[in-house]
DNA sequence: GGTTTGACCATTTGAATCTC
DNA sequence: GAGATTCAAATGGTCAAACC
């Protein structure tokens, strides 16, 4: 092999198997590829999980160093995507189940900081468009985010891989660890739980769409009337 | 390959009833 | 009235099949 000057590696267009080697030397460029690569998908994840930003950051954060520093895990049995998802699954598990354990604990004090815990949603940023458009896609972000968060979690998570993240079914079921046909029937009852949790507040915006009422209706109406008077009129005859 | 649906079975939950 | 028991309904997992 030459050791005379070598082009820079162009980190983005490496394999994730082969960024994952490099991760492992603390190779700050590979690191920052998948990192970049995979954080949307990670942190859905966790958030579908523990429903709570920091807690999800936190946990992806943690998912990354023990992927990055446990080189004999990756054994290329699944995809590279869905072993560091299991992983990232496994950190936020782990994550609920030690606050649950807190949470039980300060039950037995007295104390409860689970509800407290549960209630903290978080909500996204988005951009583009008008100011109208741009809070109107915010406000529907959120309502979509409030009413994911309501799944019970194992329809959550299978949601966010498939419907959020675009994971196909087979991954999905590797990294949740449950079969296929399983993650089908969650999907499918997720998604009819979303329309029931959803129906009232497009009820309402529906009630609110297409206006056209005060003014617009008032004309609308005289142009009929002037329209069907003459006939009126001659109908009279 | 993915979606949807129905069927079947197991488990959980909540209400009703019974017993002490 | 409180706890135990029973039972129906709801929920969830799995499988098969039809369909796109």
């Amino acid at each position: 092999m030459a050791l005379g000057r070598q082009a820079p590696l162009d980190m983005a267009a490496l394999r994730d198997e082969q960024l994952h080697a490099l991760a492992l030397q603390r190779g700050a460029g590979a690191i920052r590829v998948l990192t970049q690569r995979y954080n949307q998908r990670l942190y859905r994840v966790c958030w579908g999980i523990l429903r709570n930003e920091a807690d999800a950051e936190e946990a992806v954060q943690d998912a990354y160093v023990k992927a990055f520093t446990a080189s004999a895990s990756f054994e290329g049995h699944a995809s590279y995507a869905t072993w560091l998802t299991r992983i990232a699954i496994n950190e936020a598990l782990e994550r609920r189940r030690a606050a649950q354990r807190r949470a039980r604990l300060l039950e037995r004090e007295g104390i409860t900081e689970m509800a407290e815990y549960r209630a903290r949603l978080a909500d996204g940023p988005i951009s583009h468009g008008s100011p109208e458009e741009i809070a109107a896609r915010a406000e529907v972000a959120q309502r979509l985010q409030a009413a994911v968060a309501r799944l019970p979690e194992m329809y959550r998570t299978v949601f966010v891989l498939r419907d959020v993240e675009g994971v196909s079914v087979e991954e999905a079921a590797a990294a949740l660890g449950v079969p296929e046909q399983t993650v089908k029937t969650r999907l499918f009852r997720a998604r009819r739980r979303l329309q029931q949790i959803l129906e009232p507040d497009l009820r309402a915006a529906l009630q609110e769409a297409f206006p056209f009422g005060g003014e617009r209706c008032a004309a609308l109406t005289e142009k009929v009337l002037a329209r069907l008077s003459p006939r009126q009129e001659g109908e009279k005859s």
